[in-house]
DNA sequence: ACCTGAACACCGTTCAAGT
DNA sequence: ACCTGAACACCGTTCAAGT
């Protein structure tokens, strides 16, 4: 019995298998020493192949963020209800999703926010971002609408609050929110300060 | 005339240069894009020499973020006036002042901050970070004292204050806090939002 | 003690040539 | 249309050899 065309010359679908290659290269530890030929080499492939499908390392790198930022905006709008009004407990789920998303995965995380990615090329990547932005904006207007929220212009209240995210993230990858450091339940002790700043 | 030894064999000072040099690269565009060997070449001496001072790439980074550290301490706490009672306007301050710093100096913000600066060999990266974290606790500590500010316990509002700095700073740099986004002046925007938490 | 030059094992990227 | 193999210009790192 024969296998079932073991390396076909051509390989048919190469782009996705290089895209779930990387995916599973930035879930490992030191996922961020990210390299095209590694990705090949996985993937059964001459280094080469890759380029006839991205235009170069920035335009997969680019790629995979925005994948994640596809991913952060599920995670995060999966928790709010679909209710016209927010509570605070549903800002906070949402808030907590935002962190766990991004301290599960690490890599992915600060690839989304890096230098390398090709920032020219894909608007759709600005687009990804927005929309996960964008959540937050909703959450922030239906609570307002409750009146969980202080009304106040909620872009602002949404930069706020995802500069907040953002940093406590980056701060939580990086080790430096330590409980010796800062006190223990770091998450809760941010998330209450950041609502006595927007709640009404 | 004779030149000042224009190129001795031994630099004797090289430490210093790489360091200089490798900072310079720094506040330049791209400067993200750090080689040891640019290095080396615009210091004038052959790749290899710079292993002579720093055991590898990484240790350079963490001495470098180090510095950067050290320097961001300095800025935070020259804002500071010396009473034993803090203002709001003080603490402001010193928050523009770190938002200042890291937007002057994208690079060597995103270096400290970075995977790539060897994490364990230097603990003297681990206390210049402490160093400046300190600044931000002791303002919240003789804020509280003033009245200026709700008594809660204090390493956790530095922790949800650095975090929101941190994030502020990074999606600054990151061009991601542009007016038509987020709408005008969001530094004052998300100070004010910071400050309701923590007011009293 | 400090620096050089050649060498090694890696990258990202390109391009003629193969299927 | 899609992939390979060799090639180029770069890295970081090491090490014998020079001063």
């Amino acid at each position: 019995m024969q296998e079932k065309s073991p390396r076909p010359y051509h390989h048919g679908d190469l782009k996705r298998v290089v895209i779930e290659t990387a995916q599973a290269m930035l879930q490992e530890e030191k996922g961020w020493q990210f390299t095209l030929r590694e990705v090949a080499r996985r993937a059964g492939v001459s280094h080469a192949a890759p380029y006839k499908h991205f235009p170069d390392k920035s335009a997969l790198l680019a790629e995979l963020a925005t994948l994640g930022f596809d991913q952060l905006h599920r995670e995060v709008d999966g928790t709010s209800g679909r209710h016209a009004r927010a509570s605070r407990t549903e800002f906070v789920a949402a808030a907590k999703a935002y962190i766990q998303f991004g301290t599960a995965n690490p890599s992915l995380y600060r690839l989304m926010f890096s230098a390398d990615v090709d920032k020219k090329a894909f608007r759709t990547l600005d687009e990804a971002a927005a929309g996960a932005f964008a959540v937050l904006t909703g959450i922030l207007e239906r609570g307002q609408d409750s009146g969980a929220l202080k009304k106040q212009p909620v872009r602002a209240q949404a930069a706020a609050t995802w500069a907040l995210l953002h940093g406590f993230t980056l701060l939580a990858i990086d080790g430096q929110l330590l409980p010796d450091k800062v006190g223990a339940k770091p998450i809760d002790a941010v998330l209450t300060s950041l609502l006595e700043g927007l709640a009404s």
